[in-house]
DNA sequence: GCGTGTCACGTACGCTGTACGTACGTCAAT
DNA sequence: ATTGACGTACGTACAGCGTACGTGACACGC
């Protein structure tokens, strides 16, 4: 028997196997060994199948949210979860992020992070916008690492390996070792980290300014932002 | 007479005007009023048109590089540089972002960026994995701007507005306002401040760290670590 | 038995990217 | 002046696409 968690279930192993060109209902249909239209019967169109299959990945992010932990260890797990699902299907993740949808699924993942944000101390429009950027960097780093980069990320590596003239791009030139590789997991626990203290920085600035302004001068948050500054 | 900017400059219109599901080569060349595979006479194939339209836009860039201004400016300049782009060419963006290029176009940004970097006092492999982390950000923001968000980020306002069970979802359903409205240019720029001030902390650190142990435990970057660890 | 629904299916239409053959310039060598 | 090569534009043709529509097989309450 037919029915829709087939049909979403065999274009994702489609798409990892093959990649989301190879996607078409008369393929899909063949891999379920049905006819075309049958797949009509269960999903209206071929756009709602690939929201379905977004919703389907995204659905899988695996949450073992440790409420005794300190918040900043939460949001790097929360984060590395999502980053585990993007790994365990890449090609459908660039369907997933190229893809604007409205469903409630992964809701429950905003949920988890806005509730710990607030537990760090931020308030509501804090949260969101912490929230928002979090997911900007995340996603970002997962469209370089999946293959799908916009530019120069890792590179292509030897292709142009003697393309560039030092003449012209001297820095580039100069660090193209470390343009060419890339430890995706270094390079997103890198990012991961320096977003995690700013947020720190700013949780422990507001904590300040809502302890009184006795005490407000001290070192802590203040002079980092005052460095950061100038 | 045809020739490959022609074309690739009415698929940049066409793009933006119709949106990427309307680009076919049969289209293309009744936008400039000639056969079909004239077309191809100038481009190998539509994968190679699209790249190259990407090529297009990202070269298109525009640079008001400051070398005077202190280098977090820099930074917030070049972000918004691409940002700027990115607006003015939100569907081609897609294209951008969802296409691996392996050309040396849009060299120049990362050389820039790099070498404003470096300026701040980075070392190579530092200086690369700040660049990565900032265009990881900035990029999933464009995103999630251009309308192509991965999931949740400005959430479609109206549709779900009732959807949401506040005993499931409790946080989602309190910070509904917030996430219901989204100031692109706000967002963003939040986001870039905290990313700017991470760097610069992590500048600072460096410089106390070369400046030799004994003013090492001096207020600034380190307090802030602190607050921000524990 | 008989409507009424649901579900798988086949056919058909208009669209796609592009391989291939053709026809018409322009330029170089004869 | 004639010839040949070459580049460019074009038309035709084919395989594949998403999907609208109609048909037939089966299960149900009456």
């Amino acid at each position: 028997m037919l029915n829709r968690n087939r049909i979403v279930t065999a274009a994702v192993e489609l798409i990892e196997r093959e990649g989301a060109d190879a996607v078409s209902m008369r393929r899909i249909a063949a891999e379920l060994g049905v006819g075309v239209m049958s797949l009509y019967n269960h999903v209206p169109s071929k756009a709602a199948l690939l929201d379905a299959v977004a919703e389907d990945v995204l659905s899988r992010i695996g949450f073992t949210d440790d409420p005794s932990a300190h918040w900043t260890e939460r949001v790097r797990i929360q984060a590395r979860a999502f980053r585990r699902i993007a790994h365990h299907y890449p090609r459908s993740t660039m369907v997933v992020v190229s893809r604007q949808l409205s469903s409630t699924a992964g809701l429950l993942p905003v949920e988890r992070a806005l509730a710990t944000l607030r537990e760090a101390g931020f308030d509501g429009r804090e949260a969101v916008r912490m929230l928002r950027m979090f997911i900007a960097y995340v996603v970002g780093s997962l469209l370089r690492e999946v293959g799908v980069t916009p530019t120069f990320a890792p590179v292509r590596a030897d292709a142009i390996i003697a393309e560039v003239d030092p003449a012209l791009f001297p820095v580039v030139s100069e660090l193209r070792p470390h343009l060419d590789s890339c430890d995706h997991d270094e390079e997103f626990e890198f990012g991961l980290e320096l977003l995690v203290q700013a947020m720190a920085v700013r949780a422990a600035a507001r904590a300040d300014a809502q302890a009184g302004r006795g005490a407000g001068e001290r070192g802590g948050g203040r002079a980092g932002h005052g460095g950061a500054r100038q």
